[in-house]
DNA sequence: GCCAACGTTGGC
DNA sequence: GCCAACGTTGGC
């Protein structure tokens, strides 16, 4: 089993959206590492819910993986800004997995949060220049935050 | 295959 | 709104 973190402006689809559809498959994402880090994901994985371009900025929940990664369809869909003239239903470029709510923070734990915690100095998003929106995360790490978020899921 | 120009991300 | 970091594009 694998943990994984998931950025999401709350602009877009925030942590409240996901409580209310309970699951949703991870379009949009179109960057090859993120890709390929998709790709990477088991049914059964957890991944952090972070709230990026937000104020504050940080982990606002849990969310489980429940299947593994597919075409996604928005690269098809010529009105969507999503769309990929390269990809074809044959031969698709872009893939994301499903996933369901498993649980909201009380609190957020916010990237200021994050930053002062000396547990979590190596930890992907916290390193300078990591913009990638989906991204591994231990499960040292991954523990760690739901310790200091007080969740009711244990790893 | 280099690299300049350009676009995007995302904290602040 | 600024801008650093970094990915992508396309001319050569």
């Amino acid at each position: 089993m694998n943990f994984w973190l998931l950025k999401s402006e709350p602009g877009n689809y925030s942590i409240d959206d996901f409580a209310r559809e309970k699951a949703t498959d991870w379009t949009g994402v179109r960057n090859y590492q993120a890709r390929n880090f998709m790709k990477e994901m088991e049914v059964g994985d957890l991944a952090l819910f972070y709230h990026s371009n937000a104020e504050p900025p940080g982990v606002t929940g849990i969310a489980k993986i429940t299947s593994l990664a597919k075409p996604d369809r928005f690269q098809f869909d010529r009105k969507s800004p999503y769309y990929d003239a390269k990809a074809t239903r044959d031969s698709p470029i872009w893939f994301c997995p499903d996933i369901a709510f498993v649980e909201k923070f009380d609190d957020i734990v916010s990237l200021s949060a994050l930053r002062a915690s000396a547990k979590l100095k190596e930890m992907g998003v916290l390193q300078k220049g990591s913009r990638l929106s989906v991204l591994p995360v231990s499960k040292a790490h991954f523990s760690e935050v739901l310790r200091m978020a007080g969740a009711r899921s244990k790893v």
